[in-house]
DNA sequence: AACTGTGAAGAGTTTCACAGCG
DNA sequence: CGCTGTGAAACTCTTCACAGTT
């Protein structure tokens, strides 16, 4: 077993989708930093947690490295998602066809408000949170997207983790308290919005001084 | 002048949220990293790069902290935001009215297809991409939010660094490609849930063997 | 010659552990 | 005594530089 370091597996995602676009059949690590804006060096020895796949002289066969990459992710088999807050954002996100990039299956909305149960979004219907355990049993979830006020979210979590949810995505200002082996994932629109207040006013005074 | 690590500035939002909420007059750093889900000594080191101002044997005056980190963080001033894309999450973003915790005021929302120019999205009215260097000019915007197609991100962060942008909030599932001067933070719902998938399978995995 | 894979150095981050202050 | 502030140790991540392979 390897031990992907946490900030590997960070960019694969990037490396995947730049592999992606590419269009030659061979890329160099210089190529590939390029493409997502980071040192070459850091590309060699991301990739090389994966196994040696590259060609000295050559470079990385693309269509082999988009696999191994895909396969090292997980990619190789779908997801089912549930996303539980139909508000503005959840609403965004169900109807947000390209998901991901295709391999998570958004199976199941739903909101604790009666007055939206029933509405349909795209080609699912939104589903009272009572339905919720029930539900991740019968339809195998196993990301739950949490899109309610940071008001509910922790009781969404619990729920969630209650119903055997490991992996959690998080878009309420609030730090969720979950058992430790839950993964919690954190996208966070105000804490983003302040560290680029910080950067703003720090850039205003290196201007000053 | 300072020099606050990146890595302490990313966790000042999340205590400052956690300030916000508590209710008594003093804290400890053991509660406070109670609340933030972080080790107390990370607490008490990126506390310590702002001042000192915690008090022995006491702890922290609530309000004098939620103060300097605010300070720290420039929300003693307004940032003026505009939004570049008005499709589904464009649109989400723009009605989500408790932008970050105050502090930054939507102003403008911009969009390439002129079926939607005019069109009101809470009390605003989205303009046509041509307005954008002038607005940028008489409203101030400081911080760009981007989420268009990834096919036309590109191009929105490169008016927006002609117009003098220097934050870029992007969204779209792209690696910008902006001078060093510019901020950009991407938001990546898709790499994100690669994420997940990637610890997913590798508990799969675990329970296995 | 061109490019990968990787040891080793360097930078940044976290955590420990305790001196020092209230 | 209780809790902060901080050197120093431990760990993680990045980058360099080059040996090794095609």
């Amino acid at each position: 077993m390897k031990g992907i370091p946490p900030a590997t597996v960070q960019r694969l995602p990037i490396y995947l989708r730049c592999l992606r676009e590419f269009e030659a059949p061979t890329i160099s690590s210089e190529r590939l930093a390029e493409l997502a804006r980071v040192n070459s060096a850091k590309v060699r020895k991301d990739l090389s947690f994966l196994g040696s796949y590259g060609t000295r002289g050559v470079g990385y066969d693309v269509d082999h490295l988009t696999h191994q990459v895909s396969r090292e992710l997980g990619l190789t088999k779908d997801w089912a998602v549930c996303i539980v807050g139909m508000g503005n954002l959840g609403n965004a996100l169900a109807r947000y066809g390209g998901f991901g990039e295709r391999g998570f299956d958004v199976l199941g909305l739903f909101d604790s408000d009666a007055g939206k149960v029933g509405r349909k979004v795209g080609n699912l219907r939104i589903e009272p949170l009572g339905a919720f355990a029930k539900a991740v049993k019968s339809r195998g979830f196993s990301i739950g997207v949490i899109t309610t006020p940071a008001s509910a979210a922790q009781e969404s979590a619990d729920r969630m983790v209650k119903a055997g949810i490991t992996s959690i995505l998080n878009f309420a200002p609030i730090v969720l308290s979950v058992p430790e082996e839950v993964d919690v994932r954190r996208v966070d629109l105000s804490t983003e919005l302040q560290i680029c207040s910080f950067y703003l006013s720090r850039s205003a005074g290196k201007r000053a001084s």
